[in-house]
DNA sequence: AGCGTTTTGAGGTACGTGCATCATTTCGAG
DNA sequence: CTCGAAATGATGCACGTACCTCAAAACGCT
């Protein structure tokens, strides 16, 4: 209560419990051989004087780095190569707190990869994995057992609900797919007919993009027809194949909403049926090719996520989830921007 | 360059630049009384040998908190409101980290009244101030004299360009208002005339927002006609009156932005002359008024910061100006989030 | 060379918590 | 009541840096 005074320490917490300072060290650091009322005691006393631990003298202390183990898809997907940019970066920063990020890129799309990555990770030389999700059995099954061998789970961009990963950090693809449904049904006349390509849907985040971009459509634009998705794997060469097959397929096209990657790929194939400017696109993530499309018009609007504020996300729930609760920040949602030619910076 | 035993501390940075640890210590935290050739030989091994100071050590040992002062607009201003419940809930997180908040709210649109505020801080008392720039020369003159007494000076939401401030932490509101315009162009037909509502151009975000419609109406939808900006002063009855008069005037206003803040004012408004649904109307900031805007649909779109992301962008910036660059993050851009009645969540 | 001044060195304590050790008390079952 | 086990107390060192004091050395100047 008493704000202004030297700091609440952990000897006046002693002393308004009525215990000795290896009681409270027991009960904060949840070591065993305390009773419950006991506990009790030190807990109620904690609110009423508003202990809250120091956590530059308790990272001091505990002298250990907090050491995180990244898997990031490999390929040609610049969105992930600019993942894999802001964690090196952020590592660096980190450091100075404590943090020690090992960084591995594994193949991307390929399940089989990712659960042999995760399996790999041995506890004693880190303390939390941090990992792009697909949504498989043999992944749950690999989350499962990184766990139980006393893991932390992070997924990242694409989520694994329902398995034993103890924290998302990415956007709201739900919402992310409304938006992009709201913003293309005020762009298309009445009738028009909206593709959706997708990298694949075995990605949580490419589904829950199309689960929501339909639910939109569906509610308030009911007009509109929708076709697809098709699946290119996030890939340069097969986007633009299929992409490509997509358009002469269904000749009447007004939108395009890829929930992917691949976009140098998809625009080339626009560009190809000179569809540029008459097709209204919306894509993800701003790299190199969908800014390029931007520009060009090819695209007309960009859905993105920021790497680098997913990561100081992520460095967030790290000490969260090692340190405990008051470490660190709560959880927030990392934010959608939309970007038009007009606000490229 | 040992990345993997121990760390590096300042005995070893002693060591390895051959002088001693208070000299190391007289460079590290800018003392006097060192001559430039022995200071270039300690940083020399400072890159040498990778040494970062250990924040968590660092903020232990100077024990002295990190006290910023707040200087925030009071009123029915709900953003303002939305900020102060921020700054108090970052507050409580960030005494963990000796973070100590002081939040003062002072009258709104009023330069004398923050010129006073800014004059009124103590140098002993508080290291840092956050305050929401008014663009006025008397504010200027006292973020000088702030400036003068040692105080670091960062602005929030709205900056003062060309100041002694060291931060400012808020979304570029030059792209706000381009991509505003960018939306507003593809919603109107040719030749339609849209209004502006500001608060006050007295606020550079204000103005910053109307300069980045004007520019890409102009080069993009150049059909377009503008009317306004009319000024409510950010307040709800002075908003409503105005935007009122506004409307009866040009009665062939297809669109609509609000730049300020009086939104429930200008629903109000709209409301009363039966234009909901049929005016475009794009506005600043989800609050109450605005999401009930949205959802009735008297507003189209609402372009938001986020207060939490911006009073944790705050205190990372604190930490930087006081503890110096590599105590935090490197400073980012607030993201512009675009909400429509569909991804309200 | 001799002076005063500036620069550098040596060493210590303090910050608040984590962690370990060992002694002491309390508890519960018989 | 007694004994072993469980719970609690007492104490000390460690973490890496900040900050202080006092002594020693190097420097610039005449």
């Amino acid at each position: 209560m008493d704000e202004r005074a030297g700091r609440v320490t952990v000897h006046d917490l002693a002393r308004a419990a009525g215990v000795s300072l290896a009681t409270v060290d027991r009960v904060l650091n949840g070591r065993s051989g305390v009773r419950p009322a006991t506990a009790e005691k030190v807990e109620m006393a904690i609110e009423r004087i508003g202990f809250r631990r120091d956590m530059t003298a308790s990272m001091l202390a505990r002298g250990r780095d907090l050491r995180a183990h990244f898997l990031l898809p490999d390929g040609t997907n610049q969105f992930m190569g600019k993942l894999a940019d802001a964690a090196q970066n952020l590592g660096r920063l980190a450091r100075a707190e404590r943090g020690l990020f090992e960084i591995e890129r594994i193949k991307a799309m390929d399940a089989r990869a990712l659960a042999a990555g995760l399996d790999a990770i041995n506890p004693e030389t880190a303390d939390c994995v941090v990992f792009v999700a697909i949504d498989k059995p043999e992944i749950h099954a690999a989350v499962t057992r990184a766990h139980k061998r006393g893991l932390k789970l992070i997924t990242l961009v694409s989520d694994l609900p329902g398995s034993d990963r103890q924290a998302f950090i990415g956007i709201d693809n739900l919402a992310a797919g409304r938006t992009a449904a709201s913003l293309m049904g005020r762009f298309l006349p009445d009738g028009a007919r909206v593709g959706l390509v997708a990298g694949s849907l075995g990605l949580i985040d490419h589904s829950q993009r199309i689960a929501g971009f339909r639910e939109v459509i569906d509610a308030e634009f009911p007009s509109l027809q929708i076709a697809g998705p098709v699946e290119g794997q996030d890939a340069f060469s097969l986007t633009y194949e299929t992409v490509l097959a997509f358009l002469k397929a269904h000749p009447d096209l007004g939108g395009l909403y890829n929930v992917g990657a691949g976009n140098a790929g998809l625009i080339m194939a626009v560009n190809e049926l000179g569809l540029a400017g008459k097709l209204r696109v919306i894509a993800h993530e701003l790299t190199g090719p969908t800014r390029a499309g931007l520009e060009s018009g090819a695209i007309d609007l960009v859905l993105d996520q920021d790497p680098e504020a997913e990561l100081r996300a992520v460095w967030t729930s790290i000490k969260r989830l090692v340190l405990g609760a008051d470490a660190a920040d709560p959880p927030h949602r990392i934010e959608i921007k939309v970007f038009l030619r007009d606000n490229l910076r």
